[in-house]
DNA sequence: TTTACACCCTCTAGCTACTGTAGGTTCAAG
DNA sequence: CTTGAACCTACAGTAGCTAGAGGGTGTAAA
């Protein structure tokens, strides 16, 4: 049985995220030391690794929400997580053609400012007038 | 002179958006109608505009607070914008690195899918065992 | 002139995904 | 039995907006 510290530790999470977990319902509630302490087995791990790994690959906690279901209906069709994950890359794959576009626009930014007094900075120039950007990016950068 | 709804659409800003800016003291509090309405002028469009520009750069609104300070003194150095431009390159930079690592693995999972149910999915087998990865990715991808 | 209606006002709460703090309790070692 | 780390609940705060309630303003047509 491990403490919800040990279970931190090992999943590389934080307590207080963890309990937040709990509290939305993407992990159950554990059971408790007589004290009234959390404690978890190894099945918890196994999920909140899951939870963890999702997370770091950018999937938002309702997907995440609803691989956990899928996985837990080991007979349910294949393509639910296959299309959420189809979403995740298509998603991943336009914020990188964003963050390029502004890479460019900052680099050039950077590149054409000679360093002297604000009054001719490129760099707020470039800020004060839109018309002076080479791409589009109306949306923002992130 | 402006209402807040003509600046919105001028701008690309929601109403509500203006406001808070005002509200955290990003805007200056404009001069107001007879009845209490917000009035703008140009002063203020281009100072809205310059906003909106650098947050589509993703710069976040306290370096925009800095930009902003630097741009109503043309005496002052260039070399705090250029630093603070800068940042933001290494920023989007380092953003679009943890994104490419992403989008390797994601990409990975949905070819390797073969379409069957769930419980031997690729993607979510992948979700489950971090060993599985060929990329590291221990940041949160975003 | 009155009435219609789009627009404006303030205030408050909500969003994502946590993180931090206060004030108190439990557990395990010595 | 005491100490101190780790645990508990509950609530507030982060960024950067966004949405809604409940009401007032501005203007143009009838």
């Amino acid at each position: 049985m491990l403490t919800i510290g040990t279970l931190a530790k090992r999943t590389g999470t934080k307590v207080q995220t963890i309990r937040y977990y709990e509290q939305i319902g993407l992990l159950p509630e554990p059971g408790r030391s007589a004290g009234g302490q959390r404690r978890y087995g190894d099945s918890e791990l196994d999920r909140l690794s899951f939870v963890r790994h999702a997370r770091q690959l950018g999937f938002s906690l309702d997907a995440i929400r609803e691989l956990l279901d899928l996985s837990d209906h080991p007979d349910k069709s294949c393509a639910e997580a296959d299309a959420i994950a189809r979403r995740q890359l298509k998603q991943v794959e336009q914020r990188l053609a964003r963050l390029e576009a502004l890479r460019t626009e900052l680099k050039r930014m950077v590149h054409e400012c000679s360093g002297g007094q604000t009054s001719d900075c490129r760099v707020l120039e470039v800020l004060r007038d839109h018309s002076e950007c080479l791409t589009e990016h109306e949306e923002i950068g992130a």
